[in-house]
DNA sequence: TCTGGGGTCCTAGGACCC
DNA sequence: TCTGGGGTCCTAGGACCC
């Protein structure tokens, strides 16, 4: 791709305002101008403000702030519990109104995405589309919502966090020196306290300090991360948009808050099993199956330890990955009370790929319903507990195109536990 | 009455191999 | 004979984002 067509991208960042406040006064029209937050319960101390109105805003309610805090800044606070499905089901139309427009869009979280309209009969309309876009979102589906007209990613995302709520910018690259620059650091995409923190030591206080910053020195102080916020800086970014990363997982966790800090076995247990099963279900949704399994315990002080196991199957059963998660957890538990436990699922494969690499062994089509683990032990049973690595290692390289990330991840068997 | 839950990407250091 | 230097894989932790 030529420089000139990389300048000459339409990209737009769509940021939905407040997302899952502006839902619920879609729902519920009577909280419309009025102080809403939406939170967890106060009571076990998950109170946490998810989102918050523009009128909370004012009094200096926002995310992630404690439940109470917020009720102190603004007594007439209005409070929602989060009502996922609601939200997820708001999203979906929003993009399949976007997608009206381009396959080219890509989904960043539940609320804000990249769209490319450089190759549509848009690209000349980019402000006429943009205001279309709003204003649809806002008739058709009540939602508010913030739009960024840039060249690339990085300043489309930087332009629709210009003006909120209802906003449209365009960023062009010959007004980087007057809009971008003058933002302080803090405020660029990507930057946050720790990184805000090592700048200020080089005297970089705005985006354009960091622009003319030598890039050794920023190399010296941020690693690879500091020439590409540098790049990013001087309006550089070619990342282009894709709408398939949504579906391109690489892990699937679920974590929780106890209510109390609690050393019980019986309480971390259950814990485990209930997070085992949310894992499970969310792997069997997606048709995938973990061949690394990580725990994650926070004690009461905060201090979070992570460990990571190999799985000699993968898997999507929750009795495996219960059986699993509490050997991994009991192994690295110090004994201490803990606040929160977490269970991810890692380097996932496609459980039909799985099945359809285990074909190499020339089973019959009723194996291949079976639970991968029984296939796995009756080939280590036939052929011996190496046949797996070994067979599919020399397959692989004789056909190298497809599956490779099934071979990559399930082959490096290196557990010696057993 | 501190601080949720879902992710991604990067890095440092050790093991291992040639 | 106190012994280099890559490369790769893996783990644990950190930073960041919404």
């Amino acid at each position: 791709m030529s420089q000139t067509q990389r300048n000459g991208r339409i990209i737009f960042h769509i940021d939905m305002n407040s997302f899952y406040a502006s839902v619920e006064v879609a729902y519920d029209p009577s909280l419309k101008g009025k102080p809403l937050a939406i939170a967890g319960n106060a009571k076990d101390r998950k109170g946490i403000v998810v989102t918050s109105s523009y009128e909370a805003r004012k009094y200096g309610v926002k995310a992630p702030m404690p439940l109470w805090e917020a009720k102190k800044l603004c007594p007439s606070l209005i409070v929602r519990s989060p009502n996922f499905e609601r939200y997820r089901s708001s999203s979906k139309e929003m993009f399949s109104l976007l997608r009206e427009y381009t396959d080219l869009v890509e989904p960043v979280s539940i609320d804000e995405g990249y769209m490319d309209l450089t190759n549509t009969r848009f690209h000349e309309y980019a402000m006429i589309t943009a205001k279309e876009i709003q204003q649809r979102l806002l008739d058709e589906l009540l939602l508010p919502s913030s739009i960024g007209i840039a060249p690339n990613k990085f300043l489309a995302k930087m332009a629709s966090n210009m003006k909120k709520p209802l906003g449209i910018t365009v960023l062009r690259k010959r007004e980087l020196k007057t809009l971008l620059w003058p933002m302080p650091i803090h405020n660029m995409h990507g930057i946050g306290e720790k990184t805000a923190e090592k700048l200020l030591k080089l005297n970089i206080t705005t985006i354009g300090d960091l622009a003319l910053t030598e890039e050794f020195q920023l190399k010296q102080a941020l690693g690879v991360n500091g020439t590409r916020l540098k790049n990013r800086a001087l309006g550089t970014d070619t990342r282009e948009v894709n709408p398939d990363s949504i579906n391109e997982f690489k892990s699937i966790g679920n974590s929780s808050t106890l209510p109390h800090d609690s050393s019980d076995k019986d309480e971390i247990n259950n814990l485990l099993q209930k997070l085992s099963a949310s894992v499970s279900r969310r792997l069997k949704r997606k048709e995938v199956v973990a061949s690394k399994l990580s725990i994650m315990i926070r004690y009461a002080d905060w201090k979070t330890v992570t460990r990571h196991k190999r799985l000699n199957n993968p898997t999507d059963l929750e009795t495996e990955l219960v059986q699993e998660a509490s050997a991994l957890f009991y192994k690295h538990w110090n004994g201490e009370p803990i606040r929160l436990a977490g269970i991810t699922g890692m380097d996932l494969i496609e459980r039909d790929k799985a099945f359809k690499q285990l074909d190499l062994f020339t089973f019959t089509d009723d194996a291949k319903k079976e639970p991968i683990y029984k296939l796995v032990s009756k080939i280590n049973e036939k052929y011996g507990t190496d046949a797996i690595k070994k067979g599919l290692k020399g397959k692989s390289k004789e056909s190298n195109s497809g599956g490779t990330s099934f071979n990559k991840d399930f082959l490096s068997n290196n557990n010696e536990d057993e």
